[in-house]
DNA sequence: ATGAAAGCGCTAACAT
DNA sequence: ATGTTAGCGCTTTCAT
């Protein structure tokens, strides 16, 4: 008995005919309405449930007009810890509410990403959680300001709040611990300035070198997008020239994994040869030997206040009122075995020589 | 121009009210239908175009009432490769169909798992992609059962097709590499036989133990959820007794994880003082040094092919006809720096006096 | 080739 | 406290 052959198709009105009331007496008693007898909407309850009746969330979506039941969820990336695991808090938060998240990969392509807005609209989501591609269209920016937005990671630069990671002062700490230790090359593996966090970073890196008291040129920059990929191939490009830097620093997830790898290829041993800093889920580094002076970010928090603030801008409408103010959680800098004083020039020749 | 202020409102009435013809010739223009007169038919999208009419999905589903809008993805973690990319890969190749996917975790527990399958069947999804829970309820199964499913990694027993990765064979090799190096204890971190992958896993051990002509007995077991903070756990157990292991074989990515953690911090050399096999996606193995020896899935070719049952048991309706054939994509062993021979008693005393 | 109208499953006025 | 009815936005017979 119970939930038997193909899909529920119980519907109110077949409850409402079966127990002899009506439609909307049915309806009430669901949505647990006072006007309703006790007695009655018990008996109403216990005929759903035996009947294996399941409200049907686009009917009834359709008929409110405005309703929860969808939040889009658009990330570049899924496969890397700064966008998994704040997809798995916010569908666990949201669904708490009964809200389901529909997720949404544009692989960093504007393209795909108008293309795939345009299908949350048609939807009709309460709301979105975005973190835009790099280089975001017009048309899209268009859209997410008819709509109660949330934005993460990176920002867009349309009207509506959003959480990011505050890594200007981790950059900048990183480069005065490094400045601090004596190096004087630095070299800096980071996103484009074209994305928000990129920028951030870098403004935290200019920072630090001016507190440091170190030229801005005296910097080799190398600016990516983020892949592992090209994290290998920074910091093969860095570390290249005749003059190579002492010290590494790194401004992306994926980057730092691409360039850990390219240093160990390298086999510069850290941080007696080289020194670096990496940013990122700390996941990513649990194996590396020496562990890794890190910049990371507490994404579980992140995605709890993206799902907070999505919920305030659900209650108010799409960038209403004045500027919506942007919510930031700040990155530590957490010092391990791979930064260390640079390598002295007098006596590295003696140390190569004993190879 | 174009959408401006708030959410599209424009509807099918609308478009026929301005243009003065039918909500049906509407209708039938935007869905391409040949019934209408072309160029009218033109006429009709170029202002829908203009007005910036988009179709709600919710409504269109409803009266249709059968759609392939939504699929729900159900999966027990996100933050582990294994999970985020097949969820990666079935966004992109079901979005190519305009299908979006709900995304839902359920943490292996299985009342939300019963929960949000039930908030699924409520949004109509027209199937589902599912990684059960451990412990499934009866009344997860029962819904199941009357919904075109594929299921992947896991499977809890119901007649659905589904994607799994080969793992018995890849493990009975690895137990033979390690035999043939010399092993005889071999310490298994696995997972729960009561997950489908894990019994497949332990399968696959005890085929290479029988051909290897090792008795069950030496193998030294932990079976436990596959959390990091379980590998370690396992891991210093098994390596805990007076006789430990000389080799470790780990079924399962995070346990993985956390067992290569707690190897290095029990200062063991690999390969010299222990050899381990690992399992799981290379790149959370990509920094170890030495690199590890590894059983590895192709997980995109995996979420392909589940992409594809998905589609094909949407055309056939749930669990219908005999016995659905199973998917696999076998599980590859890969030799690297952390398994060798295992340490010779006799020089081993020597070797720890050197100390 | 086009229109009128019914209906998908639900909620919310508006009665009674 | 319960019933009637009118939609929500779309597709789809059935007419014309």
């Amino acid at each position: 008995m119970g939930t038997r052959g193909r899909v529920t198709k119980v519907s109110v009105a077949d409850l409402a005919a079966e127990l002899d009331v009506s439609t909307a007496t049915v309806s009430r008693a669901l949505n647990g309405s006072p006007a309703v007898r006790p007695e009655l909407a018990q008996r109403i309850r216990e005929h759903a449930e035996a009947r294996g009746y399941v409200a049907n969330r686009m009917a009834r979506a359709l008929s409110a007009n405005v309703s929860r039941a969808f939040v889009g969820f658009v990330i570049p990336y899924v496969d890397t810890p700064a966008y998994s695991s704040v997809a798995a808090e916010c569908a666990r938060l949201l669904s708490a509410d009964g809200t389901q998240l529909i997720l949404t990969i544009t692989e960093n392509d504007p393209e795909r990403e108008l293309h795939q807005l345009k299908d949350l609209v048609a939807s009709r989501v309460a709301g979105l959680i975005i973190s835009p591609s790099t280089h975001i269209l017009e048309a899209s920016k268009q859209l997410l300001s008819n709509l109660p937005v949330v934005e993460f990671h990176r920002a867009c630069g349309i009207a509506a709040p959003g959480v990011f990671s505050e890594d200007e002062q981790a950059m900048s700490e990183a480069v005065l611990h490094l400045a601090a230790l004596g190096h004087t090359r630095i070299g800096y593996l980071g996103t484009p300035e074209a994305l928000s966090n990129g920028a951030a970073r870098l403004r935290g890196l200019h920072r630090g070198l001016e507190l440091a008291g170190l030229d801005r040129g005296a910097v080799a920059m190398r600016l990516l997008e983020p892949t592992t990929d090209n994290g290998k191939r920074g910091v093969r490009d860095l570390l290249d020239g005749s003059r190579p830097p002492t010290a590494l620093i790194v401004g992306g997830g994926a980057l730092s994994i691409g360039a850990a790898q390219a240093v160990h290829e390298s086999g510069r041993r850290l941080p007696d040869e080289l020194s670096l800093v990496v940013y990122g889920h700390p996941s990513w580094f649990a194996l590396s030997d020496p562990p890794l002076t890190r910049i990371t970010v507490d994404y579980q928090d992140l995605a709890l206040r993206a799902a907070r603030l999505l919920n305030t801008v659900l209650d108010s409408g799409p960038a209403r009122g004045g500027e919506p103010e942007p919510q930031f959680v700040t990155a530590q800098l957490h010092l391990a075995g791979s930064t260390g004083p640079p390598p002295k020039r007098a006596h590295a020749s003696d140390r190569k020589s004993r190879r």
